[in-house]
DNA sequence: TAAAAGTCTACTAAATCTATATACTTTGTA
DNA sequence: TACAAAGTATATAGATTTAGTAGACTTTTA
Protein backbone atom coordinates (compact mmCIF):
# COMPACT_ATOMS: atom_id res chain seq x y z
CA UNK A 1 0.00 0.00 0.00
CA UNK A 2 1.39 3.51 -0.57
CA UNK A 3 1.70 5.92 2.41
CA UNK A 4 -0.98 8.79 2.60
CA UNK A 5 2.33 10.96 2.26
CA UNK A 6 2.89 9.22 -1.54
CA UNK A 7 -1.26 9.47 -2.26
CA UNK A 8 -1.00 13.20 -0.71
CA UNK A 9 2.39 14.09 -3.10
CA UNK A 10 0.70 12.43 -6.31
CA UNK A 11 -2.79 14.35 -5.62
CA UNK A 12 -1.10 18.17 -4.66
CA UNK A 13 0.80 17.44 -8.53
CA UNK A 14 -1.89 16.59 -10.42
CA UNK A 15 -3.50 20.37 -8.81
CA UNK A 16 -0.30 22.03 -9.59
CA UNK A 17 -0.13 20.28 -12.81
CA UNK A 18 -4.09 21.71 -13.84
CA UNK A 19 -2.89 25.34 -12.90
CA UNK A 20 0.55 24.50 -14.80
CA UNK A 21 1.28 28.18 -16.20
CA UNK A 22 -0.88 30.39 -13.92
CA UNK A 23 0.11 32.29 -10.55
CA UNK A 24 1.77 30.14 -8.20
CA UNK A 25 -0.94 28.30 -5.96
CA UNK A 26 -0.95 28.60 -2.05
CA UNK A 27 -0.58 25.42 0.03
CA UNK A 28 -3.86 26.45 2.43
CA UNK A 29 -5.76 26.15 -0.89
CA UNK A 30 -4.66 22.61 -2.51
CA UNK A 31 -5.19 21.55 0.93
CA UNK A 32 -8.71 22.28 1.57
CA UNK A 33 -9.14 21.05 -2.15
CA UNK A 34 -8.04 18.08 -1.49
CA UNK A 35 -8.99 17.88 1.92
CA UNK A 36 -5.27 17.23 2.80
CA UNK A 37 -4.17 18.49 6.52
CA UNK A 38 -2.41 21.61 5.97
CA UNK A 39 0.90 21.10 7.91
CA UNK A 40 1.40 17.66 6.60
CA UNK A 41 0.90 18.89 3.19
CA UNK A 42 3.60 21.65 3.98
CA UNK A 43 5.79 19.25 4.46
CA UNK A 44 5.61 16.96 1.41
CA UNK A 45 5.79 19.91 -0.69
CA UNK A 46 8.50 21.24 0.55
CA UNK A 47 10.58 17.28 -0.30
CA UNK A 48 9.45 18.15 -3.49
CA UNK A 49 10.76 21.28 -3.92
CA UNK A 50 14.21 20.36 -2.46
CA UNK A 51 13.78 17.54 -5.14
CA UNK A 52 13.53 20.19 -8.15
CA UNK A 53 10.02 19.36 -9.09
CA UNK A 54 8.04 22.17 -7.97
CA UNK A 55 9.20 25.88 -7.17
CA UNK A 56 8.09 27.98 -4.67
CA UNK A 57 7.59 31.90 -3.47
CA UNK A 58 7.31 33.23 -0.03
CA UNK A 59 5.51 36.02 0.71
CA UNK A 60 1.96 37.46 0.00
CA UNK A 61 0.65 36.16 -3.76
CA UNK A 62 3.22 33.60 -2.89
CA UNK A 63 2.52 29.47 -3.36
CA UNK A 64 3.74 26.59 -5.21
CA UNK A 65 3.96 25.65 -8.66
CA UNK A 66 5.09 23.08 -10.61
CA UNK A 67 9.13 24.01 -12.23
CA UNK A 68 8.66 21.24 -15.20
CA UNK A 69 5.71 20.64 -17.68
CA UNK A 70 3.06 18.01 -15.87
CA UNK A 71 3.91 15.61 -19.11
CA UNK A 72 7.41 15.39 -18.02
CA UNK A 73 6.77 14.22 -14.24
CA UNK A 74 6.06 10.17 -14.02
CA UNK A 75 4.22 8.86 -10.84
CA UNK A 76 7.49 6.91 -10.21
CA UNK A 77 9.42 9.55 -9.40
CA UNK A 78 6.78 10.70 -6.99
CA UNK A 79 6.88 7.46 -5.10
CA UNK A 80 10.89 7.38 -5.12
CA UNK A 81 10.86 11.05 -3.83
CA UNK A 82 8.09 9.54 -0.77
CA UNK A 83 9.90 7.07 0.04
CA UNK A 84 7.18 4.24 -1.15
CA UNK A 85 9.30 1.68 -3.00
CA UNK A 86 7.67 0.31 -6.08
CA UNK A 87 9.11 -3.34 -5.38
CA UNK A 88 7.33 -5.63 -2.73
CA UNK A 89 10.27 -7.41 -1.24
CA UNK A 90 13.13 -5.50 -0.77
CA UNK A 91 15.66 -7.65 -2.61
CA UNK A 92 13.72 -6.83 -6.22
CA UNK A 93 13.96 -2.75 -5.59
CA UNK A 94 16.10 -1.16 -7.56
CA UNK A 95 16.10 1.79 -5.47
CA UNK A 96 15.70 0.11 -1.84
CA UNK A 97 17.43 -2.50 -2.46
CA UNK A 98 17.81 -4.42 1.14
CA UNK A 99 18.69 -8.45 1.30
CA UNK A 100 16.01 -11.09 2.05
CA UNK A 101 17.51 -11.98 5.86
CA UNK A 102 16.03 -15.15 5.52
CA UNK A 103 16.70 -15.93 2.20
CA UNK A 104 19.90 -18.14 1.63
CA UNK A 105 20.43 -17.63 -2.36
CA UNK A 106 19.04 -14.65 -3.72
CA UNK A 107 20.20 -15.64 -7.38
CA UNK A 108 18.20 -18.62 -7.21
CA UNK A 109 15.15 -17.93 -4.95
CA UNK A 110 11.92 -18.60 -7.16
CA UNK A 111 9.61 -16.42 -4.63
CA UNK A 112 12.53 -13.11 -5.77
CA UNK A 113 11.63 -14.49 -9.06
CA UNK A 114 7.96 -14.14 -9.47
CA UNK A 115 8.02 -10.48 -7.45
CA UNK A 116 10.61 -9.43 -10.11
CA UNK A 117 7.84 -10.00 -12.41
CA UNK A 118 5.63 -8.13 -10.37
CA UNK A 119 8.20 -5.16 -10.00
CA UNK A 120 9.01 -5.13 -13.87
CA UNK A 121 5.28 -4.67 -14.66
CA UNK A 122 4.41 -2.32 -11.93
CA UNK A 123 7.44 -0.13 -13.04
CA UNK A 124 6.65 -0.24 -16.75
CA UNK A 125 3.09 1.39 -16.20
CA UNK A 126 4.41 3.49 -13.13
CA UNK A 127 7.15 4.84 -15.23
CA UNK A 128 5.57 5.64 -18.04
CA UNK A 129 2.59 7.22 -16.74
CA UNK A 130 2.95 11.18 -15.85
CA UNK A 131 0.85 13.69 -13.76
CA UNK A 132 -0.40 15.37 -17.03
CA UNK A 133 -1.86 11.89 -18.36
CA UNK A 134 -3.65 11.56 -14.83
CA UNK A 135 -5.57 14.52 -15.57
CA UNK A 136 -6.22 13.31 -18.89
CA UNK A 137 -7.48 10.51 -17.86
CA UNK A 138 -9.84 11.87 -15.48
CA UNK A 139 -11.15 14.25 -18.09
CA UNK A 140 -12.02 10.73 -20.07
CA UNK A 141 -13.67 9.20 -17.12
CA UNK A 142 -15.89 12.30 -16.41
CA UNK A 143 -16.95 11.62 -20.08
CA UNK A 144 -17.51 8.18 -19.41
CA UNK A 145 -19.52 8.36 -16.24
CA UNK A 146 -21.46 11.63 -17.55
CA UNK A 147 -20.91 13.51 -13.88
CA UNK B 1 6.11 -4.15 0.66
CA UNK B 2 5.03 -7.57 1.87
CA UNK B 3 4.87 -8.17 5.74
CA UNK B 4 7.67 -10.73 6.65
CA UNK B 5 4.20 -12.61 7.74
CA UNK B 6 3.48 -12.67 3.94
CA UNK B 7 6.49 -13.32 2.79
CA UNK B 8 7.69 -16.47 5.37
CA UNK B 9 4.52 -18.27 4.67
CA UNK B 10 5.00 -17.90 0.75
CA UNK B 11 8.12 -19.66 1.87
CA UNK B 12 6.92 -22.34 4.18
CA UNK B 13 4.45 -23.36 1.46
CA UNK B 14 7.30 -23.70 -1.08
CA UNK B 15 8.33 -25.86 1.06
CA UNK B 16 5.68 -27.92 2.23
CA UNK B 17 5.11 -27.59 -1.83
CA UNK B 18 8.26 -30.02 -2.40
CA UNK B 19 7.58 -32.20 0.52
CA UNK B 20 3.96 -32.74 -0.95
CA UNK B 21 2.95 -36.65 -0.46
CA UNK B 22 5.56 -37.22 2.19
CA UNK B 23 5.29 -37.57 5.36
CA UNK B 24 4.37 -34.20 7.37
CA UNK B 25 7.04 -32.24 8.16
CA UNK B 26 7.81 -30.22 11.51
CA UNK B 27 7.51 -26.57 12.33
CA UNK B 28 11.01 -26.86 13.58
CA UNK B 29 12.44 -28.27 10.65
CA UNK B 30 10.96 -25.44 8.82
CA UNK B 31 12.37 -22.76 10.70
CA UNK B 32 15.60 -23.70 10.25
CA UNK B 33 15.72 -24.56 6.71
CA UNK B 34 14.55 -21.22 6.16
CA UNK B 35 15.58 -19.01 9.10
CA UNK B 36 12.23 -18.25 10.32
CA UNK B 37 11.60 -17.53 14.06
CA UNK B 38 9.95 -20.92 14.75
CA UNK B 39 7.19 -19.19 17.40
CA UNK B 40 6.63 -16.83 14.51
CA UNK B 41 6.22 -19.49 12.31
CA UNK B 42 3.92 -21.56 14.18
CA UNK B 43 1.46 -18.85 14.01
CA UNK B 44 1.42 -18.78 10.27
CA UNK B 45 1.32 -22.27 9.88
CA UNK B 46 -1.82 -22.19 12.55
CA UNK B 47 -3.51 -19.57 10.14
CA UNK B 48 -2.86 -21.05 6.62
CA UNK B 49 -4.63 -24.77 8.47
CA UNK B 50 -7.26 -22.61 9.90
CA UNK B 51 -8.08 -21.27 6.17
CA UNK B 52 -7.54 -24.93 5.01
CA UNK B 53 -4.34 -24.99 2.99
CA UNK B 54 -2.63 -27.14 5.34
CA UNK B 55 -3.43 -30.31 7.12
CA UNK B 56 -1.62 -30.28 10.82
CA UNK B 57 -1.05 -33.62 12.52
CA UNK B 58 0.19 -33.59 16.95
CA UNK B 59 2.04 -35.46 18.80
CA UNK B 60 5.59 -37.47 17.64
CA UNK B 61 6.20 -37.87 14.06
CA UNK B 62 3.70 -35.11 13.61
CA UNK B 63 3.78 -31.95 11.44
CA UNK B 64 2.28 -30.31 8.40
CA UNK B 65 1.84 -30.84 5.19
CA UNK B 66 -0.20 -29.09 2.22
CA UNK B 67 -3.70 -30.62 1.65
CA UNK B 68 -3.83 -29.32 -2.22
CA UNK B 69 -1.42 -29.83 -4.82
CA UNK B 70 1.31 -27.30 -4.75
CA UNK B 71 -0.17 -26.54 -8.38
CA UNK B 72 -3.15 -25.25 -7.29
CA UNK B 73 -1.97 -23.22 -4.36
CA UNK B 74 -1.87 -19.44 -5.82
CA UNK B 75 0.05 -16.64 -4.34
CA UNK B 76 -2.41 -14.78 -4.72
CA UNK B 77 -4.12 -16.51 -2.02
CA UNK B 78 -1.20 -16.45 0.11
CA UNK B 79 -0.90 -12.52 0.01
CA UNK B 80 -4.71 -12.62 1.03
CA UNK B 81 -4.58 -14.71 4.02
CA UNK B 82 -1.44 -12.95 5.24
CA UNK B 83 -3.15 -10.02 5.10
CA UNK B 84 -1.11 -8.24 2.29
CA UNK B 85 -3.15 -6.32 -0.29
CA UNK B 86 -2.56 -7.03 -3.67
CA UNK B 87 -3.25 -3.10 -4.35
CA UNK B 88 -1.35 -0.05 -3.86
CA UNK B 89 -4.35 2.28 -3.12
CA UNK B 90 -7.31 0.79 -0.77
CA UNK B 91 -9.89 2.13 -3.06
CA UNK B 92 -8.89 -0.29 -5.98
CA UNK B 93 -8.59 -3.19 -3.34
CA UNK B 94 -10.69 -6.47 -3.92
CA UNK B 95 -10.77 -7.94 -0.24
CA UNK B 96 -9.42 -4.54 1.59
CA UNK B 97 -11.39 -1.99 -0.21
CA UNK B 98 -11.82 1.56 1.90
CA UNK B 99 -12.96 4.54 0.54
CA UNK B 100 -9.60 7.21 0.44
CA UNK B 101 -11.18 9.86 2.75
CA UNK B 102 -9.40 12.50 0.74
CA UNK B 103 -11.20 11.32 -2.57
CA UNK B 104 -14.22 13.37 -3.25
CA UNK B 105 -14.99 11.12 -6.94
CA UNK B 106 -14.46 7.67 -7.33
CA UNK B 107 -15.45 7.65 -10.18
CA UNK B 108 -13.80 10.01 -11.79
CA UNK B 109 -10.36 10.03 -9.73
CA UNK B 110 -7.41 9.64 -12.56
CA UNK B 111 -4.55 8.80 -9.49
CA UNK B 112 -7.32 5.58 -8.79
CA UNK B 113 -7.24 4.79 -12.61
CA UNK B 114 -4.18 4.55 -12.93
CA UNK B 115 -3.74 2.35 -9.55
CA UNK B 116 -6.50 -0.14 -10.93
CA UNK B 117 -4.26 -0.85 -14.38
CA UNK B 118 -1.43 -1.43 -12.05
CA UNK B 119 -3.46 -3.99 -9.42
CA UNK B 120 -4.86 -5.66 -12.31
CA UNK B 121 -0.80 -6.71 -13.81
CA UNK B 122 -0.38 -7.95 -10.54
CA UNK B 123 -3.04 -9.35 -9.84
CA UNK B 124 -2.64 -11.00 -13.05
CA UNK B 125 0.94 -12.44 -12.30
CA UNK B 126 0.32 -13.69 -8.54
CA UNK B 127 -3.13 -15.26 -9.50
CA UNK B 128 -1.16 -17.46 -11.97
CA UNK B 129 1.71 -18.46 -10.04
CA UNK B 130 0.96 -21.06 -7.99
CA UNK B 131 3.28 -22.62 -5.48
CA UNK B 132 4.32 -25.42 -8.11
CA UNK B 133 5.55 -22.74 -10.25
CA UNK B 134 7.65 -21.25 -8.07
CA UNK B 135 9.16 -24.65 -7.01
CA UNK B 136 9.93 -25.27 -11.09
CA UNK B 137 10.99 -21.57 -11.39
CA UNK B 138 14.05 -22.45 -8.87
CA UNK B 139 14.90 -25.34 -10.89
CA UNK B 140 15.50 -23.36 -13.77
CA UNK B 141 17.66 -20.73 -12.32
CA UNK B 142 19.57 -23.46 -10.86
CA UNK B 143 20.22 -24.77 -14.40
CA UNK B 144 20.84 -21.10 -15.41
CA UNK B 145 23.20 -20.08 -12.64
CA UNK B 146 25.04 -23.43 -12.57
CA UNK B 147 24.92 -23.53 -9.23
C1' DT C 1 5.46 47.68 9.10
C1' DA C 2 1.96 44.34 9.20
C1' DA C 3 0.07 40.45 7.05
C1' DA C 4 0.68 36.65 3.96
C1' DA C 5 2.92 32.68 2.92
C1' DG C 6 6.62 29.36 2.86
C1' DT C 7 10.71 27.00 5.99
C1' DC C 8 12.50 24.18 9.41
C1' DT C 9 12.85 21.21 13.35
C1' DA C 10 10.99 18.77 16.90
C1' DC C 11 7.66 16.13 18.91
C1' DT C 12 3.73 12.99 19.94
C1' DA C 13 0.03 9.70 19.40
C1' DA C 14 -1.47 5.77 17.26
C1' DA C 15 -1.03 1.86 14.63
C1' DT C 16 1.27 -2.04 13.03
C1' DC C 17 4.67 -5.47 12.77
C1' DT C 18 7.69 -8.82 14.58
C1' DA C 19 8.75 -11.70 17.89
C1' DT C 20 8.55 -14.04 22.40
C1' DA C 21 6.40 -16.30 26.48
C1' DT C 22 3.58 -19.46 28.65
C1' DA C 23 0.45 -22.87 29.44
C1' DC C 24 -2.21 -26.41 27.22
C1' DT C 25 -3.68 -30.58 24.23
C1' DT C 26 -2.91 -34.52 21.44
C1' DT C 27 -0.36 -38.50 19.93
C1' DG C 28 3.13 -42.08 19.51
C1' DT C 29 6.09 -45.30 21.66
C1' DA C 30 9.24 -47.38 25.16
C1' DT D 1 1.01 -46.08 31.40
C1' DA D 2 4.21 -42.40 31.41
C1' DC D 3 6.98 -39.47 28.96
C1' DA D 4 8.46 -36.94 25.14
C1' DA D 5 7.33 -34.94 20.74
C1' DA D 6 4.77 -31.81 18.43
C1' DG D 7 1.00 -28.75 17.44
C1' DT D 8 -2.71 -25.09 19.72
C1' DA D 9 -3.97 -20.89 21.72
C1' DT D 10 -3.68 -16.56 23.77
C1' DA D 11 -1.34 -12.78 25.66
C1' DT D 12 2.01 -9.50 25.62
C1' DA D 13 6.19 -6.80 24.77
C1' DG D 14 9.31 -4.16 21.99
C1' DA D 15 10.43 -1.86 17.86
C1' DT D 16 9.38 0.67 13.99
C1' DT D 17 6.71 3.45 11.06
C1' DT D 18 3.13 6.59 9.94
C1' DA D 19 0.35 10.46 10.33
C1' DG D 20 -0.28 14.48 12.08
C1' DT D 21 0.62 18.69 15.19
C1' DA D 22 3.20 22.63 17.21
C1' DG D 23 5.77 26.54 17.18
C1' DA D 24 9.15 29.69 16.03
C1' DC D 25 11.43 31.67 11.99
C1' DT D 26 12.19 33.94 7.22
C1' DT D 27 10.88 36.25 3.11
C1' DT D 28 7.97 39.15 0.39
C1' DT D 29 4.42 42.32 -0.89
C1' DA D 30 1.32 46.12 -0.25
Amino acid sequence: MLSKKTRYAIKALVVLGKNFGEAPMQISKIASEEHIPKKFLEQILLDLRNAGLLYSKKGAGGGYGLVKDPAEIFVVQVLRLTGGPVALLPCVSLNFYQKCDECSNEATCGVRDVFLEVRNETLKILSETSIADIISREGLLIQNTGV
